[in-house]
DNA sequence: TTTAGTGCAAAGGATTTGCAGCTAG
DNA sequence: CTAGCTGCAAATCCTTTGCACTAAA
């Protein structure tokens, strides 16, 4: 539950190579374009990363790496509707998400405001939330005044 | 949002035909399946389903039945993790959910404990929560105590 | 009778996997 | 050199769709 996300070719390469892992050139530009994204379905990096290399890493090679750099703690998702999962580099993981469940929209609101649940599930099920992944649906603003209406 | 839920045939035959669709013997037994097991992705509810009735209603006939009685309030889902949505009664969704990413448990608790959350998103933002769908991920009490170790 | 609902099979999208060749260390 | 990594294509898994047939109302 660390944050420990390097945004640098260096660090990640020592990451990787600490566990037996190799730094590769694709690696480098997935993480890259995760951060750019800022939030990304594995699609989208893809896309993103065959537009600016040439060799440009397969699907596959892109899902392969999502999954390892998130198990170094660099990446997390979340699932915002019912599609692809959502990438994010875990230090900019700092934030919850509003999912409108009738137009989609996505808001974000500051973590912190799960500290208080969070407390209470550790309290009464030694459960330890990690917010970093939290999504609440619901109605935007909009849509819910649109429902009021009807 | 208005929960009103019947397990019993009788009254969902009024609220389909209220709107123009039919009853039929497989929606009956699709909620009743649903209702049975708690929370079922469509394959477990297709599985119970099949075990309990001759004419066997079609995988894609439970996908639509259960779409249909969602749109009619009847049911309601949830993404527990990665994999097939869970439904349930949406009678019986009062309580959120708490899934362990480490080894996949899931427990329950009051759907209250939302509430203040809940509130402080509509003064912030108008989102207005729909508790129904919150699932937390973290650690369970188990794993967090092996990862403590670690 | 009218038309919603069903089964079946085929299509679709997202993700994983097997395997041979490539390359970081 | 020697594994780990990659690309490619095939395989899976979950879900949706088209269509002819059945059956509620």
């Amino acid at each position: 539950m660390q944050v420990t996300a390097p945004r640098d070719p260096e660090s990640l390469a020592r990451m990787l190579r600490s566990r037996g892992l190799r730094m590769t050139p694709q690696r480098g530009r997935i993480l890259e374009a995760v951060a750019d994204l800022g939030h990304a379905t594995p699609e989208a990096v893809a896309e993103s990363v065959r537009a600016s290399c040439d060799p440009a890493p397969s699907l596959s090679t892109v899902y392969r790496t999502l999954e390892t750099l998130e198990e170094l703690g660099v990446l997390s998702h979340t699932h915002l509707d019912h599609g692809p999962p959502s990438y994010h580099l875990a230090a900019h993981a700092d934030h919850i998400h509003l999912v409108c469940v009738e137009c989609g929209a996505v808001q974000e609101d500051s973590m912190d405001v799960v500290e208080p649940l969070a407390q209470r599930m550790r309290e009464r099920h030694g459960f330890v939330v990690d917010p970093r992944h939290l999504t609440m649906h619901g109605l935007c603003a909009r849509c819910a005044a649109e429902e009021a209406q009807a």
